[in-house]
DNA sequence: TTATTGTTTCAAAAAAAGTTGATGGGTGTG
DNA sequence: CACACCCATCAACTTTTTTTGAAACAATAA
């Protein structure tokens, strides 16, 4: 099993850059306690609305939050199985690397 | 213990943005098989050295790898010790991700 | 020393990502 | 129905990231 088919890539690449927003991160770790609706989530982060929106769109395009509505609320969660995936990702990289001295780079 | 105190987050986050790139990632794989240098990668990979360079800087920044001079040649290989501080992240918001009902978003 | 090789650095240009404020869609309320 | 609310989207703008090619650097070889 190779650690990464191309198919594979993209959408590991997203989740790794949708993680790597200080913001994004914030909202992340506001969903491991609750699910919580945008309004929350702006009001506690201190963020405009229309710029959550944004990163939440990211974090979405990038399976790591999953949305619920209920009337005008739209609740977010997070999608704990994409979160697996990609620490299944570093693990792989981990465990398929192979320690050796050096090639010799002789040309 | 706190998923990610201030301190931790900033390298946390580098590291993610590190491996949201086709070129890093694609530098990361090679280096799962053996450490190389720049010369190689720039061949193996069909990019000219001062953009791989400037990857390998973005890598090096993150601690995802680990340079090692020889001569005029440097050699790169992976750090995998941050590869598991990435993957503990991870595995960390998984673990203290709470499944609730909903919250209620009152007003 | 001079020349050559492998690599990094730099500045300018190009591309991508993020921010802002306004608009509009959908939902519920009076 | 008209209105208020929650949220997503859009266009214009700002900021950051990436690319490119030239130059500088360091180590070695001639």
């Amino acid at each position: 099993m190779s650690i990464s088919s191309p198919p594979d890539s993209t959408i590991i690449m997203a989740g790794f850059h949708a993680l790597s927003d200080p913001i994004r991160i914030a909202v992340i770790e506001l969903l491991t306690k609750q699910e919580l609706c945008v309004c929350d989530l702006c009001s506690r982060l201190e963020v405009s609305q229309s710029k959550l929106s944004f990163h939440l769109k990211n974090l979405k395009e990038a399976n790591l939050i999953y949305p619920r509505q209920e009337g005008r609320w739209m609740y977010y969660s997070l999608n704990l199985t994409q979160f697996a995936y990609l620490e299944q990702y570093l693990a792989g990289v981990q465990k398929d690397t192979v320690i050796l001295p050096r090639p010799n780079c002789e040309e």
